[in-house]
DNA sequence: TGTTATTGTTGGCATAAAGCCACTAAATTG
DNA sequence: CAATTTAGTGGCTTTATGCCAACAATAACA
């Protein structure tokens, strides 16, 4: 049984050699959120060919093993190619592979999770590239290509979940922004409402974030907010944990 | 841009049909975690073939696109082939691809963390098949081939970091176990003291456990402990907080 | 047959974090 | 200069955790 290894390998290598050795296709896809008008949103490309011709799915593709290095950097690509959008936040999910996902067989995808504020690309998305924002209550119900249903509920899990110890949903907003703003982002994440003073205590002892001297925009009711952006440096996901319900 | 995708997919089924493509290689690894003596192991084969012949490596190889209906049953399969054990517990970790993990070129591994007791195939493991338990500091000590020095951080953080919010470590406990061989099995995983009182309200108050009517076992020291097993039904993680640190 | 050592189990209070809700602050509108 | 709206805080209640000492049940031993 030691050499079930070997026998495998070398089973493996002469058919391979001999081209007919079915290794799985690899694909790598996507799942970027963001927030319009509050709401999350999912992006999503139309595919023009078979399979699935027609069917929106989300960004990816197979990995070029000549030009991409790793993973994360093949993610990043398909992403860049079909939306123009360099991912400022990116993070594997988990990867699912059978025989049935893809009519042509057994494959693999390795499953990204992205986040990004929406203003900067906004037009161009829509218009020069063939991809979609979609809020992702109907991106869920419609019929995706493949097994993209499941993955992008893997994706929004994900998401959530570690919005109850992380900062993540900075990642969808526009700097800067006012702490209900922040908090906004949360909820929406999370699908529930958070309690006011609880959330700010939390935030603003976990010491991540810094007043920026900026004027409030003018025209808004009520009192203007103070406005942050994150502290240099710790950029990604720091630790806070954001989990009461209540209001 | 809309059809780098239609681009990419028929150039690569042009390739593929015309038998040049190269997909990566598709393997998956398992890392699976047992106590022994209250310490932490993980199981390695010792590689037959090269690459990196006689390394020690996690068990895992290629999938079998004939046999295999999805990753998990690679894995397990793969497990079961090289030390005759079927996983009690299987969780996928993450993916590693990249251009230099394996000399042979580009190839992706899927990564899944395993646990079990140690008892049931104990003699098995060690004199029928290659494999060897080591402990967890040992193992990561040595230099294991491809990436698994990697793989083996990745699932052991992944051990970890889930064992602050579950109760993962019950996998590795023989049935029944007492609350104290509970708390030690927690504390390994995590290499921090946790606090008696704390930890002992956190877990019955979880509900997770029922005392198992049988007679403690004699030749035990001091007062002898309670016996507790899983509730039916809940199996794998329930959510607990097992945070504190104290003694 | 005590006595001591050892391990398991629980009580009870101190401290810290979170929930709650009302009050104050600063702006706009008319 | 009210009325309205949104931002931000004070302060009490409730809950979770840390901590440590007491009490319980067994074995080893004098």
């Amino acid at each position: 049984m030691a050499n079930s290894d070997s026998m495998d390998e070398q089973h493996y290598l002469a058919n391979y050699q001999a081209g007919d050795y079915s290794s799985p296709l690899v694909t790598v896809d996507v799942a970027i959120f963001t927030l319009i008008e509050g709401q999350l949103h999912v992006l999503l490309v139309q595919r023009g060919n078979h399979p699935a011709q027609g069917r929106w799915a989300l960004p990816g593709g197979f990995i070029n093993t000549d030009s991409d290095l790793d993973l994360s950097e093949a993610a990043g690509r398909k992403l860049h190619e079909k939306t123009g959008i360099n991912a400022p936040y990116l993070e594997q999910v988990c990867t699912s592979g059978d025989a049935s996902r893809d009519p042509r067989g057994w494959s693999v995808t390795v499953l990204y999770m992205a986040l990004m504020a929406h203003a900067p690309t906004a037009e161009f998305v829509e218009t020069v590239t063939g991809a979609r924002w979609w809020p992702l209550s109907s991106a869920q119900q419609q019929h995706l290509a493949f097994d993209h249903n499941h993955l992008l509920e893997a994706a929004r899990q994900r998401l959530s979940s570690k919005t109850a110890y992380t900062v993540l949903p900075i990642h969808t907003l526009d700097e800067p922004f006012t702490l209900t703003q922040l908090q906004q982002a949360f909820e929406e994440v999370l699908g529930a409402p958070l309690e006011k003073k609880s959330f700010r205590r939390r935030i603003l002892s976990a010491d991540i974030l810094e007043e920026s001297g900026e004027a409030p925009p003018p025209g808004g009711r009520g009192r203007p907010a103070a406005l942050f952006r994150p502290k240099a440096g710790l950029e990604d996901h720091a630790f806070v944990r954001v989990v009461g319900e209540g209001r």
